[in-house]
RNA sequence: GUGGAUGUAGCUCAGUUGGUUAGAGCACUAGAUUGUGGAUCUAGGGGUCGGGGGUUCGAAUCCCCUCAUCCACCCCA
């Protein structure tokens, strides 16, 4: 009987496992350098805590399943609940600012395409207790210092930056009801992956007026913040939302990350969580989902119980990233090794078998890889095995040994070889 | 949940208007070469042609159903 593996999901034989180590590798290479450090959660919580900021669709969008005690769970399609909760559970006793990151494994049972899987691992990095848009700004770097670090440049990638919090107080400003922002975010939020009208025929049904709906879609096209006063009055809560979006691409400029971001209305994410600055970051070319995106959150903490704590993040999926390098040509499935040895050690005579793995078991003791070869007798065989292992060096136990107890030691990139005592091969 | 495309060896794919024992390249194993790796050549193993049913003297090929994959829609934390 054939099993097949399930729908969305992916093995990973040893030349996939290394990608994903590439990634992974990458993206905690970057937390660390930019200062945050790792945490993790249980892959699966109570189905209630994914049902509080999203609703019950949600449901339908995850794995959920009931235990022999009768409990609601589900797997985690998103660690920022996990997160919530952790943090609220020590809040008093973490050191502020909270830096933390996270390269989960999530499961969300949609239907896959392009970018998008089944089972799959997303970085999360996020700041929590830092009132100052500095944050958000430090958020959006750690995001392009690691895309940077991979080699892709601002030629290829954009962060488009925006803020939910000016957004609010400009929709507000032409006359759009405060309870009416939550349903309008999922639809503005959808303006470039729509046709106009389309856009313009979701809007009329939240909006009446049809002046206020082509104000609403002149914003939505702005990309230079002076350009708004063109189109919306100013109040006294957009200006002071405007100086700190202003002021995020200040700091970003400090980063020297500049050339990397650009402002840009239309970037609303349908999350209602979201309270300022929001961003993603697309490819160029536009052809891909967003790479990554997140922004600033200040009511999660407290909607999980805890108190009202400031924070911000961004979450960045490998199924996209992938995608995204392969077409850029930064990543090439030979181009990662998926094994490195120090040491093969080749053994030409069945008599030195025990002395070959004797050795091998030395060298591995004083900490380096190293593999023995289960077949004595032909040496081509043998180096072509220590080839394919990437072994540094190659040991060869032959007639040097039976007559002098030496070692021939190979270097597998120069080709050249000495003679070595075993005694001076363990010192080195 | 809706629509489209595609399923032949581990991978990428040939396979003529339906016709005998289903092929190639790469990969794998062994040998050419009993002490020297990435090359070349030779040989070998590996397939109920996604699964089931139907049409036919005969199906990888035609029809139906089903499953899976990919792509788009819905949704996108």
């Amino acid at each position: 009987m054939k099993i097949q593996p399930v729908k969305g999901t992916r093995d990973f034989y040893p030349p996939q496992m290394a990608v994903r180590n590439f990634i992974v590798d990458g993206w905690k290479a970057s937390s660390i350098r930019n200062g945050f450090v790792e945490y993790d959660g249980p892959i699966f919580e109570h189905l209630q805590m994914y049902q509080v900021k999203s609703g019950d669709e949600i449901v339908e969008q995850l794995f959920n399943f009931t235990d022999r005690g009768g409990r609601h769970l589900a797997i985690r399609p998103e660690i920022t609940p996990t997160l919530a909760r952790m943090v609220n559970k020590q809040i008093n006793a973490l050191p502020r600012p909270i830096k933390w990151f996270s390269v989960p494994r999530l499961c969300r049972a949609e239907r896959p395409q392009k970018g998008r899987l089944r089972e799959f691992f997303q970085w999360n990095i996020d700041i929590i207790g830092v009132e100052d848009v500095l944050a958000d700004a430090e958020v959006v770097y750690c995001s392009l210092d690691y895309l940077r670090s991979v080699g892709l440049t601002s030629g290829d990638v954009v962060a488009k930056i925006s803020s939910r919090r000016l957004l609010a107080a400009l929709l507000k400003n032409i006359g759009i009801a405060e309870d009416k922002l939550e349903s309008l975010y999922p639809i503005l939020d959808k303006k470039t992956r729509i046709p106009v009208e389309a856009f313009v025929e979701m809007l009329g049904k939240e909006i009446d007026s049809t002046d206020t709906v082509q104000t609403v879609l002149k914003l939505m096209d702005v990309h230079l913040v002076d350009e708004i006063p063109d189109i919306v009055k100013l109040n006294e809560e957009a200006k002071v939302s405007l100086d700190e979006l202003i002021q995020v691409f200040a700091y970003l400029r400090t980063m020297g990350v500049e050339d990397w971001c650009r402002f840009d209305m239309s970037i609303v994410r349908g999350l209602a969580y979201y309270t300022g600055m929001v961003f993603e970051i697309h490819d160029k070319a536009g052809d891909l989902r967003a790479v990554c995106g997140g922004g600033r959150y200040d009511n999660l903490l407290s909607d999980f119980g805890g108190p009202k704590v400031t924070a911000t993040g961004m979450g960045m999926g490998d199924a996209v990233l992938e995608i995204l390098l392969r077409e850029k040509g930064l990543l090439r499935d030979d181009s990662l090794d998926i094994q490195k040895l120090d040491y093969f050690v080749a053994c030409l005579d069945a008599d030195l078998l025990d002395k070959a793995v004797n050795i091998t078991a030395q060298l591995r003791e004083k900490g380096h890889a190293s593999n023995f070869s289960y077949k004595t007798g032909a040496l081509k065989k043998q180096m072509k095995v220590a080839d394919s292992m990437n072994a540094a060096k190659c040991i060869i136990l032959g007639a040097e040994f039976k007559d002098s107890k030496q070692l021939v030691v190979k270097d597998m990139q120069t080709g050249e070889q000495e003679l070595l005592d075993a005694e001076s091969l363990f010192k080195s």
